[in-house]
DNA sequence: AACTGTCCCTGCAAGC
DNA sequence: TGCTTGCAGGGACAGT
């Protein structure tokens, strides 16, 4: 599932294949895919614009357009973005379509496939962003930026009762964590997913942003996580390989390839399938 | 206020 | 074999 990792691979996919360009055209066919706004909204917020940025925050993707408008794209659960050349025969749960301007006398389109629906395609206006993307003003710190550090995430945790895994999958504390990076991350820094986040020590804390840093960072340069089940690929089509490296998520049952003693046990938490080594995670 | 549970949706896999 | 059932999960929202 797209998580940080694999939507700023997707990102960079934009960079290479979308910034730069004219948008020609829109197809909007499932309506629940720009349901935050509408089919029409869509298709005159992007005919004939610019694109000139591709950015993220968390797991949110943004563009800035020379209309001077913005386009948000969040993949969800099952959301891909695909790069293809006009005439290619689109797979099934193809809800938006955009026709994009020759480049070096080649034409593409951009096309976002989500069989799931839960993804969004939203143009908006950036000066009433608090109105039309509420979500994007609270979300929380992005992990691989500059301002992430041990104090901050010291200060975000301070008196947080509920526990640590919870407070890992809130978007409004640290942004662009899921469910299988969450399980990566605990597994790394040796804490169980059910530690108090309020009463860890500064040195725990530290071990905890370095952890988030790390998994998140290695994910990157692995392109994400390609999973059976979602078969995130990226823009041109390519899986990720992080999902080689996975070592507790997916392998409840299995003996711990850190400490060679412990099970990883299979647990609900924060009403999320949870993998923790029962030996070196405390 | 802060935390937990439910829902949205489809494809796939397990079980009868 | 062919059906039904359950599960996967990000984030909004309702409930406690």
């Amino acid at each position: 599932m797209p998580e940080l990792p694999e939507v700023e691979t997707v990102r960079r996919g934009l960079q290479q294949n979308f910034v730069g360009r004219k948008i020609t055209k829109v197809e909007v066919g499932r309506e629940r895919t720009v349901r935050r706004t509408s089919r029409e909204a869509l298709i005159d917020g992007l005919t004939g614009v610019k694109v000139l940025s591709a950015t993220r925050r968390g797991k949110y993707l943004i563009c800035a357009l020379d209309s001077g408008q913005k386009l948000m794209v969040h993949l969800r659960m099952s959301g891909r973005l695909i790069i293809a050349k006009p005439g290619a025969s689109r797979p099934p749960h193809t809800h938006v379509v955009l026709h994009l301007a020759k480049t070096d006398s080649v034409e593409s389109e951009l096309w976002f496939v989500d069989p799931r629906t839960f993804g969004e395609v939203v143009v908006f206006d950036p000066d009433k962003v608090k109105t039309q993307m509420p979500d994007l003003v609270n979300l929380g710190v992005d992990p691989l930026t500059d301002e992430f550090s041990p104090q901050i995430l010291q200060g975000l945790f301070k008196n947080r009762r509920g526990n640590l895994k919870a407070l890992l999958l809130n978007q409004h504390f640290v942004a662009g964590i899921g469910n299988i990076y969450a399980d990566e991350i605990l597994h790394l820094a040796k804490l169980r997913p059910d530690r108090l986040p309020g009463r860890l020590t500064t040195a725990t804390l530290t071990r905890l942003h370095a952890a988030i840093v790390e998994v998140l960072n290695k994910a990157v340069v692995a392109g994400g996580s390609t999973l059976k089940d979602t078969q995130y690929v990226d823009l041109d089509g390519q899986t990720g390989s992080f999902q080689d490296e996975h070592r507790v998520y997916g392998r409840a049952g299995l003996q711990c390839l850190t400490c060679r003693k412990g099970r990883i046990l299979m647990t609900v938490v924060a009403g999320r399938t949870t993998c923790y080594c029962s030996a070196c995670q405390h």
